[in-house]
This record gives C-alpha cells, structure tokens and sequence, in this order.
DNA sequence: TCAATTTAGGAAACCGATTTCCCATAAGAT
DNA sequence: ATCTTATGGGAAATCGGTTTCCTAAATTGA
C-alpha cells in the first residue's frame, strides 16, 4: 500500500517554528510542563494540531530511559487460553499508553533467554511471562536488567515476583455449591490426571464444599482421569453410568472431560440434566454448543490478563514490587446442562 | 524480582574506551564495516565480549529510522486460529531481528486508527492486519505513512497490498479426493451458513473434485447449516440418515459439524467410518480427541503466519510490494473417522 | 524606589548509537 | 625523492525528542 502520510515527518522543531517558540518551549508546551504561558502553549498546540503533529516514541525512549512498551512471552503451543488473557493485558496496559511486544519460547531455556536479552535491548519496561509450567528455576540471572516481572498463568515462589494465577479451589467450590443449591444429594466429581496441581485443588474444592454442606466426601463417587481429553470423560461416564445408584450429578475437573461424560450418558439413555446434571470447568469456547449447553466454571482468563498488565505497570511506576501468588476468582457460567 | 544487570548500562562508549579507540572506530568494528583493521576490530570485539554489550536498540532506531518491529492488529475476539498464526509471524520474523507489537482493534475502525497511530509513532517499519472481515474501506488515509501493509486472514482488493488466506477451494478438493480415493462413491456434503465466502469456496471445491472423477454432483447430497456450531451439525446428520440411501461418506465444512453429524450418526447406530466416512475442514485441537479422532483437512494457519511474516519483511528491506492474494495449500490430516 | 524573587522562554547538553567528514600515516607510482 | 592514493581512526554531526541551565523581564516586598 505505502499511503503518504505527512505527519511522518513532522517534527517538534516544525511546531516550534510555526509557534514562533524555541524547540524547548514548544516540548514544555506540549508536555504541560510549567512556565510556559497560557497564550504560549496554546499556540504550540494549535501548531501542533494544525501540522498532525505525533512525537516521535523512539526519540522519547531515549531520552526518557522508558520505552512504554512491555515483553510478553509466552510457552504456549496450543494457545487455547492464550488469546483472552493476552487481550487482558493488552486492555490493561494500552490504557497507561503502553505497547506488548510478543514473543515465543516455545517452552525452551535458551530460547527464553534469547528473547529476554532482545527485548532489553529494546529497552523495555517490564515483562509477563505467560506459560504453563510450574517455574522455579528463575529467570536467567544474567540477561536481567531492575526490569520487573511478573508470572501469568503459571506461579512461581521466587522472591519479589508477584505471579497470576486462577482460584482453582474457589472455582471447584463454586461449582459444587451450585449443585447443591439446586437440590442435587449424590455429587460424583471425575478429575483430571493426579500429577498437575490444579486437579489436587479442584478436588480439595469439591471436598470442601461437600463438607461445609455437612455431606461426607465419599471417595467412590470420585473418579480419576489419566489423561484431560474427551475421550477419557467417556471412559469415566461409562464407569459412572454402571454404579449401582446413579449420581443425581457429576461435577467435572474440565469441559472436555464434561463432555465425554455426557456423551456416555446419552449413550445409555440418561438425561442430562433432569436425570443427572453435569457442571464443567474452564469454559471452553465450544461448551456453550453441545447438544446440552454445558454449565461450567469459567477461567477467569481476561480479568488474569487485565491484573498481570495492571501490576506490572504498577511496579514500573511505583518501583514497588511485591511477591504475592493473586488467585482471580474463577465464574459460573450456567446453562442447560445443570438445569435451571 | 528487579535482579541487576550490569550490562543494561554498558555503552559502545566503554566498550571503546577498554578498547583504546573511539566511539566511531567501535561502531565500525561492531558493525563489520571497512577503514578498520583486523587487529582493532578484534580488541573491540573482544572489549565488547567482555562488557557484555549489547546495542542500546532504541537508539540505533532513531538513528538508523528503522525499529526492527513491526505492528500486528487483530480483530479477533475468541482467539480460535489466532494464535497459531502469531507463532508463525513471530517465528518468521524473528529470524530477521524483528519484533512483534500486538494490538487489538476490537473490529472497531476508531480503535484501530488510534492503534495505529500508536505503532506508528513507535516508528514501526511495517504492519500485519489480522482478522477475519473481508475488508474493502482500507486503511485510514491519515494514519498511514510508507509503511507495507500485509492482511493475513483476511483478503483485501486494495491495490499495493498482498494477503494471505487459506485457500479453500483446493482444501475442499483435497478432502473429497481422500474420501474418493478411499472408495467411497456416494459423498455427502455439509456446508456452512451461505452467507460467508468460504462456504462457496469449499462447496465448489467439493463439486469440482467429484466432477473430476467423473462423478455427477447431486444437490439432494448437499446440506446447509444456518450456524458453523456443532449443534447445528447434529441437525444435518439427522438429516442425512434419513435418507433412502445412506451415503457412505459425508465431507464437513468445518470441524465442529462434522463432530454433530458423527454424534447423529452414532445416535441411530450407524458406525463411522465403516458405515459411512467423515471428514472435517479446520483442524481443531479437539478434533482429535473425539469419540472417533477426525479426519480433516487443516488450515495451514501457522504458515500463513510465515508466509505474511515473510512477505512483509520483504517489502521492509526491498521496498517492493505486489498486490497478490496468496491463498496456502491445506493439507489432510488422517485419523480414524475416515478409515484407514 | 530598589533589591529580591518569579516567571517565561531560549541555548545547549543529553540520551546512545550511526555516519559523515576530515586528517594523519603508510603504501604505491613516477 | 616526491607526489598521489589508500587506509585507519578520530572529531563532530545527527536522529528527535527532553531536560537542565541560564538570562531577561515582570512581579513582589520592604
């Protein structure tokens, strides 16, 4: 396309001199600075406007020592939470009048370490490192700069480093709570594979919310998944749907666990959810069509997004930087599949 | 976290000064430039090893008018295809030193005015639009300045400006000719809502594979689905088996319908792929994770990432531009929904 | 009224690189 | 031996802003 644009070249200089000021004075007219005039500055703004002026941000960055621009990397291949908690951060970051600069690691070290180096070379301000992996080996010691960081989607114990993650255990509380109040006794709760972390909280967060209510937390009705797909949710439902008493209601540790399990349900004649609700977690973008819309307990993704870009640019301008785990509470998305 | 960097402060001046020579003479010889000797080239480069120096990026921006970063809007809300996309310009990119600045508009023409204005003043050297609206208004005239603009997910009749989609029409060929080359003779097909263009596109690819082979199109083998979800599949598949004659094949435009009319398929007991084959069009991540993993044919979404990558840097660097659509070949994706 | 203080605005330094320009010195030509 | 011509390297300008510093005029105070 290469459109002309004319305010390209515009410079401060080109204002000041239709102002008839002095570079200096026109950069503290536009800055709000003091000891300019009001009929000064109002006379550079007009210059300004009048010539489109826009100030050149690398020219800005040098002088200022402040690029207005964060790093964002990210380990994610699959990218299936990625995308909102990235429009999060870039909602909150955009209103302070910074840019996200993205990059991938691809979960590799050196790699990591590579995009580290270039984006303090860019001279960024601050960085999100987005991923799913516990991380306790810190980053790189030596690519880093007073640059703060903070930790999205995976947390950390490092020290000064706060980290954003959801509230799991809330979350699976949440969920639970809402079968209860709908009146549902006999809860079955099929998890995902024992060796993540969030599936021993979710549990935990099931329990709790069974024994707040003053039911026993009965270890038959739980049920183990060894991996998170669908198809393993199918294998639990079957072994569900032969029980000797059919649960009035299953409260699943993921939507595509949820769904496997419906499946298995219709299979044999069940009706989700007059004979048996089913309650998911992470609302995925395809659980609002299945045949029986699936209520779940959402992640929190973008409000996660919007904290980590709100934080990191409260420890750039405040300097402060505290090591705190934020656990964002997750949200109940209902719909038919829990009845109403 | 905030640990130091000593190297975040060292200048080409220190490296100089260790070096015994002047700014000048170390810029040169950082830079690979002529009128140094071997010899002094060697001690700066020695000297800037040992400082750890590494280029203050900003300021060779400034100097050299040229950031080394190029600017990405998206429109994109749910974030399905997005990211794989943003892998693939990232990775293109990022092989030339360049960097990615991520944006989003919303799919507000406001926004993305005022997002460019932004990536503009930050001196980006191109731009990548992408999104999912055929676009015929263009860019705000204002706005731009001589930076190439490349659209990736979406194609624009703009003169100047190339695009980069999927193409379609050979995708659906490539899924029909599977189908056929697997023996299946009497080939259903389940379309998408009209109103999009794809939906032509892969419609026609779908009659032209079968014309190909000699085989009529039938219009009473071709359904239209008012929604993409999978629901609306399940509607389809009721459809088809009601047939007189059962097809022994059914080619889906999108992944999520083809998932509704296996579980149709499977509701009335007929067995796929042995009954009838399915193939699907998008390659979701959980396509292969069905009941019965899916055959689909794939967008290839992280090359188009490489390609619009790839084609803007090089209208950067030769300042040359053409005006193609360039539509990337899909390619098949085999499981088990469509035999072995 | 005169000194002290504010206020307004300009000149120049600065941020950290690159690049131009210029000047020694060494090498080559006659 | 002298006159070019390369070659290596440094001084200074430059990119486009911000910021410091300084000075002249205006205001205030005694």
């Amino acid at each position: 396309m290469t459109l002309r644009n004319p305010s390209t070249k515009v410079t401060i200089l080109d204002v000041a001199r239709l102002a008839g000021v002095s570079k200096s004075t026109a950069s503290k007219a536009l800055n709000n600075q003091n000891y300019v005039s009001e009929a000064t500055r109002q006379r550079v703004l007009d210059a300004a406007q009048k010539l489109n002026f826009s100030p050149n941000k690398v020219a800005q960055s040098l002088k200022q020592k402040r690029s207005y621009a964060i790093g964002l990397i990210t380990d994610d291949l699959e990218g299936l939470f990625t995308t909102s908690m990235l429009h999060g951060v870039d909602e909150a970051i955009i209103s302070h009048n910074f840019n996200v600069i993205l990059c991938n690691s691809f979960g590799d070290a050196a790699r990591e370490k590579a995009r580290l180096e270039m984006l303090l070379a860019r001279q960024i301000d601050g960085v999100i490192l987005l991923g799913y992996k516990v991380r306790e080996r810190g980053l790189p010691a030596l690519v880093l700069g007073d640059v703060p960081v903070v930790y999205l989607y995976q947390y950390t114990v490092l020290p000064g480093v706060p980290s954003v993650i959801p509230d799991d255990f809330g979350g699976a509380i949440m969920g639970t709570q809402h079968l209860l109040e709908l009146g549902r006794r006999r809860i079955a709760f099929v998890n995902g594979p024992p060796h993540y972390e969030v599936t021993h909280l979710r549990r935990e967060g099931y329990r709790h919310a069974l024994e707040t209510a003053g039911k026993p937390y009965d270890p038959n009705l739980v049920f183990t998944s060894r991996k998170w797909h669908q198809n393993f949710g199918y294998d639990a439902g079957k072994q569900l749907r032969e029980l000797a008493e059919l649960p009035d209601a299953v409260f699943c540790a993921s939507d595509s666990l949820a769904i496997g399990v419906m499946d298995a349900l219709h299979e044999s004649g069940h009706r989700v959810p007059d004979d048996i609700a089913v309650v998911g977690f992470d609302n995925r973008p395809y659980s609002a069509h299945q045949r029986r819309p699936l209520t779940t307990v959402a992640l929190p993704l973008k409000a996660m997004g919007v904290l980590a870009g709100e934080l990191l640019i409260d420890a750039i301008m405040n300097e402060t930087h505290e090591s705190v785990v934020h656990r964002v509470p997750c949200y109940l998305v209902r719909r038919e599949s829990s009845g109403t």
